[in-house]
DNA sequence: GCTTCCTGCAATGATTCAGTTGCACAAGAC
DNA sequence: GTCTTGTGCAACTGAATCATTGCAGGAAGC
């Protein structure tokens, strides 16, 4: 998972409305129509969400007959945590090398 | 760290200009004005971003003199890598619960 | 066939946000 | 004291975003 592909998953993260798209979603798969009835906002609202999510990869589309349900990716949000774990220590390493000079002057 | 002060660590990260302040940061603190020089931005446009990471936590203001310095803080980028892996984690096991369920029937 | 439910697209409105310019003020440098 | 440099606030523009309503199409159920 690289940086670029990064900065969508976490736009779509930072977003309340999503995150009520999400936790509704960990019931099971269901439809954007089936959402709609659980959350205040319209089916539409809820489409565009999903499509978000969908295209940060942490839903996935699933075509049921006439209906598309979406069900959750946990994998993506597991690699998303490992390479923020990652960027976090090789940011510790960095400042941690920047205070050794800065104590060596 | 809880749920809600985690959106806006998320909302915070999902903007390309202030992954590239973050970076500029890993460099060691510096003010607004100096990493205005080194992006292709603004004075200003660098203030209000580092102000939006200031109010997720990602960085610190350090006055010196009449200057204003941000350091970045990694350590919470760290406690949010781990809060993501929980949620996955759990994602993960409840994903699993349903599934088992479903087989069952 | 007809009805019903779910999806998809388009247009609109309101809000938020990123970025700019301009100006005022404060604190070092000389 | 004067000049320079860094910060802060305010107003403005343009673009993106969230959410709405309305309507058309398509696939199952009867």
């Amino acid at each position: 998972m690289s940086t670029e592909t990064l900065v969508p998953v976490f736009a779509a993260l930072g977003d309340e409305t999503r995150w009520s798209v999400l936790e509704a979603l960990g019931d099971g798969e269901a439809s954007a129509s089936a959402l709609a009835g659980r959350l205040p906002v319209t089916r539409q609202a809820i489409a565009r969400h999903l499509s978000v999510l969908e295209g940060a990869g942490l839903v996935e589309a699933v075509r049921a007959g006439r209906e598309v349900r979406y069900r959750v990716l946990a994998s993506r949000l597991s690699a998303t945590a490992r390479r923020l774990d990652a960027i976090g220590a090789e940011w510790d390493r960095r400042l941690a090398a920047i205070r050794e000079i800065a104590e060596g002057l």
